[in-house]
RNA sequence: GUGAUUGUAGCUCAGCUGGUUAGAGCGCCUGACUGUGACUCAGGAGGUCGCCGGUUCGAACCCGGUCAGUCACCCCA
C-alpha cells in the first residue's frame, strides 16, 4: 500500500460523486460574481517569491514558514501562491489596469501552504475570492461583504456568523499598537510564551489568545474604539449603517485581527461552528496600502477569500444526507446484435437529451445491467434484446415507478420525446 | 514546528495474556431465474495486517524508527 505512490501530505483527490458538488458550487460562484459585476482573473499558480515577501509581509507566518519555495533551473526563486491578493495586484499593475479606474475581479483556484494538516486545513486548498479596487468609501466594503454573505445566505447556511471589525489605518493603528505594547510590556513575564512572542510581532493578536494566563491582561487592555481616528470611525460607522439597511446580520468582534500585513480599516470573517478549530470560512478586508507597497499608484482596495473546502464542509453539516433524485437513462443491450443497434442510438440520445445516458458494453445478464442502472442512479432503463429487436421495439422501464412501456425502435427523436413526456 | 491518537479486504470494523491456514458485515462477481433492479438463498474473487528494522522457537499483536490519516495548539481559507 504505502510502497505505492500516494497523494502528497495535505492534498486530496476529488472524485465523483464529490466532484459534482465542487462543480455545482463553482457554477454558483461564477454566476454570483457575474451578477455583482465582477470579471474572472486567472493568474499563474507560481510567482516570484519576492511578490509574497513584499505583498503578504515578511514577518507573517505564511511567508516565514508556510511557503512552497524553490529555485527553478534558471536560479530564480519561485513560490507556489499561498494566497491570491498579491498575485492579482501584481497582474493589475503589470497590465496597467489601475489607469482605467475602479476594477472588480474574482478568482477561483488552488493555493499552497506548508502546514500540518487538520480539519479544514490542507496544504493545497482552494479559494474563491474577490478584489474591488479604486473606491475609498465604505460602499465598496459593503459590496464585497454582501457578495460573500449572499453566497452563504443563498445556500441556506444558518449557523454562519458575520464578524466585522476595524483595525485602523496608518494614522491610528500605530498609536493603538503603542498603547497595547505599553499595556502588556510590564506583564511580559506573566504572559503565555506564545503571547510573549506575539508582543513585538503583532500585539493585536494577543487579544485573541486562548491561554488563561493572558486573560486578565486582555480584559484590561485598551480598546481600539478609544483610539480610532475620526476617519476610521466614520468609515466603520457608515459600513455598519449599510449592513443594517441591507438586513445583513453581523457582530462587531474586536478580536478579528487578520494575520496578513496588508489589511487596513475594515476586516471581517464569516465563522461557522461546523468547521472545528478552523472556524473561518471566509476572511477579508480593506487593504489600501498594498498596491503602493508593490510599487503601484496609491489605490484603495477591498476583498475577501473564501475557502472552498470549508464551505463544502458547512454544506455537508447542513444537508449531507440529501439523496439525489434519479436522472438519466441506462441503455441495456442484450447480445451483440442488439448492441450494434443500441450503441449508435445511445449516441443520438446523448445529442438530444439533457439527461445522462449510461451504457455498459459487456455481455452480461439483464440483472447485472439493472444493478448498474441503480449504481448510476438512473431514472430509466432502455432495454433492447432479441425479442425487441424482432418486434422492432425497445422497452422503456421507469426504474422509480417500476413500469414498462414498449416504444417503436425508430428515430431517437421519438424516444427522446417519450422520455420528455415521462419526465414532465 | 509542538502535542495527542489511529493505520487489518473496495468500505466499516473484529482479531483474547504473541501460537502456526487472519475473520465478519456491506460492496463486487457468478448462479438459483436463456430476459426484469433496492428482497431471498448458494458459491466465488479480493489481504506483502502502512513500511523498515529489532526481540522471540514463533509477531497483525511486544520494542524502535519511519510514512500516512485524524484532532488540537500555532496560524489561517
Amino acid at each position: 500500500m504505502s510502497s505505492h505512490i500516494t497523494a502528497p501530505r495535505g492534498t486530496q483527490d476529488i472524485l465523483p460523486p464529490i466532484s459534482a458538488r465542487w462543480l455545482a458550487l463553482e457554477r454558483r460562484i461564477h454566476d454570483l460574481a457575474r451578477r455583482f459585476g465582477y470579471g474572472e482573473i486567472r493568474t499563474p499558480i507560481f510567482e516570484s517569491t519576492e511578490l509574497f515577501v513584499r505583498g503578504v509581509g515578511e514577518t507573517t507566518d505564511i511567508v516565514e514558514k508556510e511557503m512552497y519555495t524553490f529555485l527553478d533551473k534558471g536560479e530564480r526563486s519561485i513560490t507556489l501562491r499561498p494566497e491570491f491578493t498579491a498575485p492579482v495586484m501584481r497582474a493589475a499593475l503589470e497590465h496597467k489596469l489601475f489607469a482605467q479606474g475602479p476594477q472588480r475581479w474574482y478568482y477561483v483556484g488552488p493555493i499552497f501552504r506548508y502546514e500540518r494538516p487538520q480539519k479544514g486545513r490542507y496544504r493545497q486548498a482552494h479559494q474563491f475570492g474577490v478584489e474591488c479596487t479604486g473606491f475609498v468609501g465604505p460602499e465598496a466594503d459593503f459590496e464585497v461583504i454582501s457578495l460573500a454573505w449572499e453566497l452563504v445566505r443563498s445556500h441556506g447556511i444558518d449557523d454562519a456568523v458575520l464578524n466585522i471589525n476595524t483595525i485602523g489605518d496608518d494614522e491610528c493603528r500605530p498609536r493603538y499598537r503603542e498603547s497595547l505594547l505599553a499595556h502588556f510590556r510590564p506583564h511580559l513575564d506573566a504572559l503565555s510564551p506564545d503571547s510573549q512572542r506575539r508582543l513585538e510581532r503583532n500585539p493585536l493578536r494577543i487579544l485573541d489568545s486562548k491561554d488563561d494566563r493572558d486573560r486578565p491582561f486582555v480584559e484590561t487592555a485598551p480598546t481600539f474604539e478609544s483610539i480610532l481616528c475620526d476617519g476610521c470611525r466614520a468609515h466603520f460607522g457608515a459600513l455598519r449603517a449599510y449592513l443594517d439597511a441591507a438586513n445583513i446580520p453581523y457582530v462587531v468582534n474586536p478580536k478579528i485581527v487578520r494575520g496578513l500585513d496588508y489589511y487596513t480599516r475594515t476586516v471581517f470573517e464569516i465563522i461557522s461552528g461546523a468547521l472545528g478549530a478552523q472556524s473561518t470560512v471566509c476572511g477579508g478586508g480593506r487593504y489600501d496600502g498594498l498596491v503602493s507597497s508593490l510599487g503601484g499608484p496609491a489605490t484603495p482596495a477591498v476583498g475577501f477569500a473564501l475557502g472552498i473546502e470549508r464551505f463544502l464542509m458547512m454544506l455537508d453539516a447542513l444537508h449531507g444526507d440529501a439523496v439525489a433524485p434519479r436522472a438519466g437513462v441506462q441503455a441495456i443491450a442484450l447480445g451483440a446484435q442488439a448492441r450494434g443497434v443500441l450503441v449508435p442510438l445511445a449516441t443520438e440520445l446523448r445529442r438530444i437529451l439533457a439527461q445522462p445516458v449510461f451504457m455498459d458494453y459487456e455481455d452480461r445478464k439483464l440483472l447485472a445491467h439493472l444493478k448498474a442502472a441503480d449504481r448510476n442512479n438512473a431514472r430509466y432503463a432502455l432495454i433492447l434484446g432479441s425479442d425487441e429487436l424482432a418486434a422492432g421495439e425497445v422497452v422503456l422501464r421507469d426504474l422509480e415507478a417500476r413500469t414498462d412501456r414498449r416504444i417503436p425502435l425508430g428515430r431517437a427523436g421519438d424516444l427522446a420525446a417519450a422520455l420528455g413526456e415521462e419526465q414532465g
